[in-house]
Parts: structure tokens; sequence; C-alpha cells
DNA sequence: CGCCAACTTGATGGCTGTCAAGTCAGGTGG
DNA sequence: CCACCTGACTTGACAGCCATCAAGTTGGCG
């Protein structure tokens, strides 16, 4: 381990060419909405391709912030710590969405990235982006719903921690969960869960125990069939029910 | 009240000739860090200033967004409606800050903003603002930076949600009002709360008689003095240790 | 002066945290 | 191949924080 490495270059970092406009993400992507002609100059700016490795740290609190990414495969958390090491899982990110736009505003990344199965980015540098989307009208309105789409997300989270219970939590969450995955041409009723009930409880407000009642909770009432990370939902009614049940 | 009025348009409102170039909040607001060349640009754009009486609505869910709002004077909070009726107040915003940023991804507002006193916002138009930071980077970066400030902000009040107890959150609370009353040349000491127990209360997750106790609490320990809105704070650092109290 | 909303304070209960023990699944090494 | 080990998970018992319900107080305003 002789090997002298650049500064925050990761072991696992491996450089791939990549163009936007071959890839089968870019309707759910930053290239929404874009021209082919557009989507070659965008090409040009997002040319590396960097994979990181269940666990690892795709950028960590206080790192210097200068691009942002786009998930092309895999499953990431985004968390932040109190100095006491509590931690809040601040969101699970899944193909096609983007990491890091916490950096844009002190330009030192304000939460950790961390993969929860081998994954792969594409880097977008941001002073690259911020310049192409000077240019394209498209690409620089659809960043700015994107950005808008997480503050919108945020406040679905408050709303979560602050108002609803255990179980109404982790319904919502699962069906979050489904809806995403159908959006990626994925079973809405049947998935595997990248994240330990320890992250879920992180996320939710609660603790381990906590979210792995709620799940017994479900499966006992026939709304799930739960095999460790396997999840199979079978009465989304009922989910959805769970989702608004007061007390 | 026959008079027939358009759809949107709040009895309150009153449109006055305004300019970011006189404006002495414009190194909190937009503006930070123009020339003022710039500066002028943006005065064309920022043309009009909203009257908002406490308790009326700056914007509703599902209005359609066409603007976002820079707080020129005033207090409002910002909150998200379960059908049920539950309410998460999802922030509170004073002079310099922008409001309506929710409304970008969906080309509707997502929340409601309602003034805590007397108000007035100056309007910028959202189109005119993208075209503007087309042509102005430093305008541009800005603005990212605003957007990406109110994600980082997010994430804090999720942690404070998801892993503090009731008083970590209050004591919170307070020491960020008073850091931003600060930034605005007011007392970090002394000062007026805008909104009631309740609305504190859905803010931080906590019923509001949680944080009437937790205020009287903070009084028997003499960190603040305590006369209904009115607060006084007296012993930073015992707050600032409330914060961080485990157990 | 009286009313009402906002607030405070007390008593009680329940949801979820905490602590503990046991189960399960997957990976490793003999 | 199997025993073992470890991390992840489940389940139970109990406790504590905060919600709930209730009554009383305060301050502002017509």
């Amino acid at each position: 381990m002789a090997r002298i490495l650049p500064l925050n270059q990761d072991i696992t970092l491996s450089v791939i060419k990549t163009a936007c406009s071959g890839c089968n993400l870019r309707e759910l992507c930053l290239p929404y909405g874009l021209s082919l002609e557009e989507l070659e100059r965008l090409d040009d700016l997002v040319s590396t391709r960097r994979r990181i490795k269940r666990g690892d740290h795709l950028y960590r609190v206080s790192e210097p912030f200068d691009a942002i990414y786009a998930i092309r495969s895999g499953f990431f958390k985004t968390d932040v710590l109190l100095e006491d090491g509590r931690e809040q899982v601040t969101g699970f990110q899944m193909a096609g969405e983007l990491l890091g736009l916490d950096g844009i505003s002190t330009e030192y990344h304000t939460c950790n990235a961390i993969a929860l199965e081998d994954s792969e980015v594409c880097s977008i540098p941001f002073n690259r982006l911020e310049q192409l989307s000077r240019e394209i009208h498209t690409l620089q309105h659809h960043f700015h719903k994107v950005m808008s789409r997480e503050i919108v997300r945020d406040h679905g989270v408050m709303m979560l921690l602050g108002t609803m219970r255990a179980e109404e939590r982790l319904a919502t969450f699962l069906l979050n969960l489904s809806q995403r995955f159908t959006a990626r041409g994925f079973s809405h009723a049947e998935f595997n869960l990248r994240m330990t009930r320890e992250e879920i409880g992180s996320y939710l407000g609660l603790k381990l125990e906590t979210v792995s009642r709620a799940f017994s909770r479900f499966h006992d009432e026939g709304y799930i069939a739960v095999q460790q990370k396997h999840i199979r939902i079978l009465d989304v009614d009922g989910l959805k029910a769970m989702m608004s049940h007061r007390v």
C-alpha cells in the first residue's frame, strides 16, 4: 500500500467513458426534456463515471464540493451526524436521482453519501453545469425543478417525522419506495430493501425495534410478506389506510 | 362584499415601486454579491412589492406558481397539511429570506405561506429570474446557493425531529432564532416570538403543552426569561448544553 | 368590564424507547 | 461439507417521555 493516492480519491474509484444520450435513465435524470443536440452538449460535461463499492462513501461531510452525482445504478443513503454520534438518515437515493446538492450552499458537503450496494455514479462538475445551464434554458429550468423537488420531498419527511405515528411512517416509506421502483420499471409489489432496520429507523425517527415491530404488525395484518430484506406488498390499500390512520 | 375580485388576489395586496439597489437587506437577500450595474438590472425585475396582513396567505397549496418572494419586512410561516387536518409547520421566515421555492418543482405551490405579522414582500417573477440568471453568473450561482441552503436547513430540521428530545428541540429553535435576529442587527438576547406555542410545537413535532412546559423548565433553570411571547436569553451556554443533552 | 384566545400547570395514559434474550442467515475456515 | 461466528433481526418486558384531557390563569381587545 505504498502507492500515493491523491486525497479524496476513493480506492474503488474507476473512470469510465459515459454518455447521457445513450443512457436509459435520461428520462428520469438531469437530461429530461433536452433535444438531441442539447443532449450531446451535456455528454461533453458528464464524462466520467465512478464505481462505489457497498459501504464506501461517495463523499463525506466537510469535503470540498465541486460536482454533483447522478446515480447510474445502485443505491445510496445520505446522513448527517450530531457531535454525540446520533445519526439522522436524510434520504435513500436510487438510479436516476441526484446526489450532492447539499454542497452547493457552502462549497463543502454537509452530509455523507454512502453506497448501500455496489453502485455507479456519473460525475457532473458543478461549474460546468452552471455554465451549460446558462446556455440551455431547458437544462437550467429542469435543474431548478430538481432542486425544488428535493425541498418538497424534505417537507414531506418533516410532516412524517413531525406528525405521524410509527406505523404510518413505515407505511408511507414502503409506498414511497414501491412508487419509485415502479417508476424505474421494477415491480411495485416486490423488492429487496437495501438498508437495515436501523437505517430505516434513523430515516423515520424510530428505533430499529420499533421498525421491526411495525413490519411484524403489517405482516400479521396481511398487508405485506416480509422475509428479512425481501418485501412483497400484498395489500396496497391496507397500507394506504395505515398511512392515514389516526390513533 | 359584492365587489368582484380576480382570483388569487389578496384583498391586502398593494403594489409599490421598489428597488434592490436601495434595499438595506441586499446583503442578506438575493442580490448578495452583485455589482452595481447588475443590481440595477435586478431592479427592473423585482418591481412590485406586496403587503400581506397578519394572518393572510401569501400563497396557498395548489395555487399556480409564477414568482418567488423576498421578505422585505415581517414574519411568515410555511406549512403543509395532511387530508385529516394535521398540520406541519415547515419553517418560519424573516426579512431577507425567500419564499416560494417549493413551487418551482410542479409549477404549483406545495405549501401555504402565512404572514405572522403585517409584512411586505418583493415579488420576483420566476421566468424573468431564470432569464437574468442566464446572463449574470453571480446571480445564478447565488440563487443556487440559496436553494441548496434551504435543503441543508431542511436536513437540520430532520435531525431535530428525528433524534432530539423536546427540550433539545426548543433550545435549538431558540438559538437559531437568536442567531437569525443577530444577523439582522437585532439583539441576540431579547426578542418577541411571532408565533404561538402551537405553531412552535407544530414546527418542532411537539404539542403546545410540551412546548409550554419546556419554556417553563428553561425559565426555572435560569436560561431564559419568558413573558408570553417576549423572550430574553439569560444563559446562552445553558441553552447550548440543553441542545446536546443526552437523556 | 367582559370575552376569548393563548398560555400554564396538573394528572394520567399510551406509544415508543430501552434492555435483554433468542433466532436467523450468510460467510468463513477447518 | 459442516460447525462456528457475527451481524441483522425478532420478540418480550418494562419504563419514560410526551400526548391527552382538564382546569385555571393571563393578557389583549372590543
